[in-house]
DNA sequence: TTGACCTGTCACTCGACGGTGACATAACGT
DNA sequence: ACGTTATGTCACCGTCGAGTGACAGGTCAA
């Protein structure tokens, strides 16, 4: 050894004492360790801040490990994929199941949505990935989030006759995509055409605008106004 | 000097012969040369792809002109900001102002929105742009815009009272961050929840569909359901 | 003509990143 | 007890982008 500049590398882990106890040799530990990772840079410092470097020095961990134990940062994104990352569809497809009129089961997803979206911001950050790069991760939640999404559309029970009529999942793209776009607007600005994005009144208008929205397209002139017994 | 290993720098132009003729020295040409660049590289490449090196490169220029004229990126992209990036504000005033029912204004203005988010790609990459980062230019378009999009809100003509009772500005806010989101999210997919989105058709249906929900908003019961005469 | 200034060229530093080879040592089966 | 393998560490490499200092060749006024 030359005993150079001890320069070390870039990915070095800058915090916590690594030095002290050779922490246990335990390959599934670290594993899950630098997963974990991901998804705290993920939030934290956004996609672009997402690489094998910051990866390993956020885990504590050589960032050769991530090469060795996932094959590089796509194997690694996949694995962390395979988590689950938006779990709470099941809260969506209950209140979409909830016994009322078609509408109001519109309406009452499209405020589960609204909501989680603000309270996943992992997720959140991999949707904002999702609009400029495409990649393992992107992808495959991406195919993920359609299949629940229409889903969901079949499942608010709209009269076939009506939901042609009023093509439906275009509308319901374009509310769905109007609620996830001022959530990942609020990370870089406070308003949206002067509703703020970052406080829960705000958040609280944006709903119940998508809801009238839906309820107005649902039932609007020419809707079954009776009340419905849906299954 | 050491006639090295010729590597010149990555920001000299590899396209176009600049050996031959010494090129004129022409200090506003050339700032007019970068400045169209910044449009090119980032109609190509997107906001990512957009820095000293790559604007250089694609102006056939040297990298320190930019410093010299501009005071580096942040300037550049002022100076850059100064000409009319989104020009067609006019038009959907225009729409907007149309003789007809608010309804109709509403849909005839998100329909031209929607046709200027498809026309404008460097407006559409700076607003991509928007959506993970704040810079001089970012800032300053994002003003322009809320300042535009409220111009427009105002001169739908909606009645006070209704547009209190639906919150006309969050169901606008929803309607145009949806259109936006769609035409970003192009780029990167080819659907929305089933919708196509990369063409003329997919985008048809979405106009329509913006059209109808702010048709069914402001036209939704107790709205002044009088026929009106449209064009 | 000459000197000051301006435009443009070039070579270089610095830092961050992705990626790899070589090594030390703990853990484990024999 | 031993050798093998797996785990983790370290020092590198090449590349790329931002930024700078030095310089060559025109331009123009005195």
């Amino acid at each position: 050894m030359v005993t150079s500049k001890q320069g070390a590398d870039a990915a070095r882990a800058s915090a916590g004492p690594r030095k002290g106890r050779p922490e246990p040799r335990d390959r599934e530990a670290t594993r899950e360790r630098i997963l974990a990772a991901v998804g705290r840079v993920l939030a934290r410092d956004g996609f672009s801040g997402l690489g094998v470097n910051s990866v390993a020095r956020e885990a504590g961990v050589d960032k050769v490990l991530i090469y060795r134990y996932f094959g590089g940062i796509e194997g690694l994104l996949d694995a962390w994929g395979e988590g689950a990352v938006f779990g709470s569809a099941g809260r969506r497809r209950a209140a979409a199941d909830a016994p009322s009129s078609p509408a109001d089961r519109a309406a009452a997803a499209l405020a589960a949505y609204a909501r989680d979206l603000r309270a996943h911001p992992e997720a959140l950050e991999v949707m904002r990935w999702e609009l400029f790069e495409e990649n393992v991760l992107t992808r495959r939640l991406a195919e993920r989030r359609e299949a629940a999404g229409l889903a969901g559309l079949r499942s608010l029970g709209v009269p076939r006759a009506r939901a042609a009529a009023v093509d439906l999942p275009a509308a319901a793209a374009l509310l769905s995509a109007g609620l996830l776009h001022v959530a990942l607007r609020a990370r870089t600005a406070p308003d949206w055409l002067g509703v703020p994005i970052r406080t829960e009144a705000g958040w609280a208008r944006l709903e119940r605008a998508a809801a009238a929205l839906a309820r107005a397209l649902l039932e609007g002139p020419g809707a079954p106004r009776r009340p419905e017994v849906t299954p």
